[in-house]
DNA sequence: GCTTGACCCTCAAGTCACTTCAGGGTTTCT
DNA sequence: AGAAACCCTGAAGTGACTTGAGGGTCAAGC
């Protein structure tokens, strides 16, 4: 099997591929006569496997041990599970933070002044910048400047 | 005031400081005779602008444009108000997304088998590694377990 | 007067997970 | 035989910073 092959099944690009080859996720595949990559289906198992776990957003320096663990039948696999509680803790952190967020982006949209004009624009003045009068007395302190 | 005052009253790095002058979003600033970056009160405003769109995960290049209508008080706002609509979708898509990675997460979670050892671990299995020829070859293979 | 340490400066490179580009060679189809 | 579709390598680009190397400046303390 050629790369291109590969990657339609496992539905990644050619390019990852070799990307992750660079980054030793893919062992060295045989080569052909004319320096072809050629492949087995234990690849696309090892290629399913790394797919999966990013689609999980593990990230691929986690993804390195967790491969050795797959290939060692005998190795206990408590270190799976730390990381998978690792890793919902810090996916259940992100959703809080974007609940947050959209609580908060909702909050702006409904905050633009009919005027549609920057002037009245609660939005931007939520945002906190809008100079009101503020910048007026900005008490000039003499600081030398460079040409 | 110099960038390190600067950074701790908006609560971001000198670096990062450094950083967003160099992208255009920051002015330069006033020198001092030695050559030191010198920030008025627009500064602290400005940045503190930046750093609030940042924390709504509006991407630099978003901010850039927002900047110039927040200074431009006769401008039509309509394009703020676009601007969060499109960031809201995106937000809520990404919770749903990590939504789901949760629930699936924590299916995984449940599933390694009361040895302990990868042979058994229902996780890597549904993970979709360990090919039934391997596990069969390398049986006998002693592999240590980690305490 | 001299050292120490906390600041400040610039320029360059590193991070992550890819993607894109430049400049080729090979295979397959017509 | 020529074109399209595939393959190769190596390098650079993306975003939003962070880190590092290699310096200069300034106030306080000895």
């Amino acid at each position: 099997m050629r790369i291109g092959e590969l990657a339609e099944q496992v539905g990644v690009s050619v390019e990852t591929i070799r990307y992750y080859e660079r980054q030793g996720l893919l062992e060295n595949p045989a080569r052909s006569e004319s320096n072809y990559r050629s492949y087995g289906g234990e690849a696309t198992k090892r290629l399913g496997f790394i797919r999966q776990c990013r689609s999980l957003g593990i990230s691929l320096k986690e993804i390195q041990p967790l491969l050795k663990l797959a290939e060692a039948p005998g190795a206990y696999c408590g270190e799976v599970d730390a990381l998978l509680d690792e890793h919902i803790r810090k996916v259940r952190e992100q959703r809080r933070d974007l609940a947050k967020l959209e609580r908060q982006l909702k909050a702006l949209r409904v905050d633009c002044h009919p005027s549609m004009q920057v002037r009245g624009c609660g939005i931007l003045q939520d945002l906190a910048l809008v100079t009101e009068s503020e910048s007026r007395k900005s008490a000039d302190k003499k600081v030398s400047i460079r040409p």
